[in-house]
DNA sequence: ACCCCTATGTCAAAATCCTGACATGGAAGA
DNA sequence: TCTTCCATGTCAGGATTTTGACATAGGGGT
């Protein structure tokens, strides 16, 4: 129970729960725990939320390109996309007349489960937010942004 | 390409690239893309590299603390820990006479395998940091630590 | 026209992780 | 003492993700 709080850390930088990759493997922990739990009971996985949250932003996405936003293999986004497709929240032609790219869309299904899915999200990052002090938002977006470019993210 | 630059954004909150769940995830993914590359010339996994540095730090710690340190389940880190154990990287007795908690530790490889791969992990936690604004990192920390705890982490 | 390079979709196999479940050891309270 | 509860380690099964590989489509340069 005490993991994180060791009795007598010698120099904070010589504890690993001080490191910068602690925290955030540890933020982002605790964000997808909460994710999953609350999307569970609309089954959703995340992936699959993140799917149709951006389908809806920008339709026409194909599979490629919602694995570089989302962050996986574009297999690994290939069988979410299967998954989606087969719950019909989710559409894609089986052909197209040029280039390789399938272009996917969200279906009347999708639209409904995404709107209904995203509140229980967007509340999760209304709980993250409010835990911040005023005004240091966007300085906490910059500075995730700048380690990941520096990271070649 | 343009994943992560859309070309006409109508507000930034409406955007879930804006979003803080997404620029976490963005960068908890490119640390962990970067270790990942780093730990694999070194033989390692990042959950792998993740109990070796605890157990160096924090020596006997069971399967379950290590568990929860790491924020994976018990029987995941189960068969990290077997892992090690394989590569005589750790040691765990085979019984206990009190409780039921198998304490761990390294091992002279696992502390050799460690000392060479942290050098390689602690360059890209100075990555990392060096991409922030000086005395940023304190605030980040903070605030990570904040939405963490209010996300029930 | 031809070749090379990149990007995309997909298949197969393995690795990783999680959910569910069970048995055991110890502590706390009736 | 006995009972109840919690934590731990472990097994089995399935879901998810990754690595590696292959074939195809399009652009660019020769």
């Amino acid at each position: 129970m005490e993991d994180r709080t060791p009795v007598a850390p010698p120099h904070p930088a010589d504890d690993v729960t001080e490191h910068v990759g602690y925290r955030l493997k540890r933020a982002a922990a605790a964000l997808r725990g909460a994710m999953d739990k609350a999307l569970r009971e609309h089954g959703l996985t995340v992936p699959q939320y993140a799917c149709l949250e951006l389908l809806d932003e920008r339709p026409g996405l194909s599979n490629a390109e919602l694995a570089r936003s989302t962050f996986v293999t574009r297999q690994s986004m290939n069988v979410v996309l299967r998954g989606l497709q087969e719950a019909d929240l989710i559409s894609r032609p089986a052909t197209t007349d040029h280039g390789r790219a399938l272009p996917a869309h969200l279906t009347e299904r999708g639209s409904e489960r995404l709107h209904a899915a995203r509140s229980a999200v967007y509340a999760i990052e209304r709980t993250m937010v409010d835990a911040l002090p005023q005004r240091r938002l966007a300085a906490l977006l910059a500075d995730l942004d700048r380690m990941a470019e520096a990271l070649g993210g």
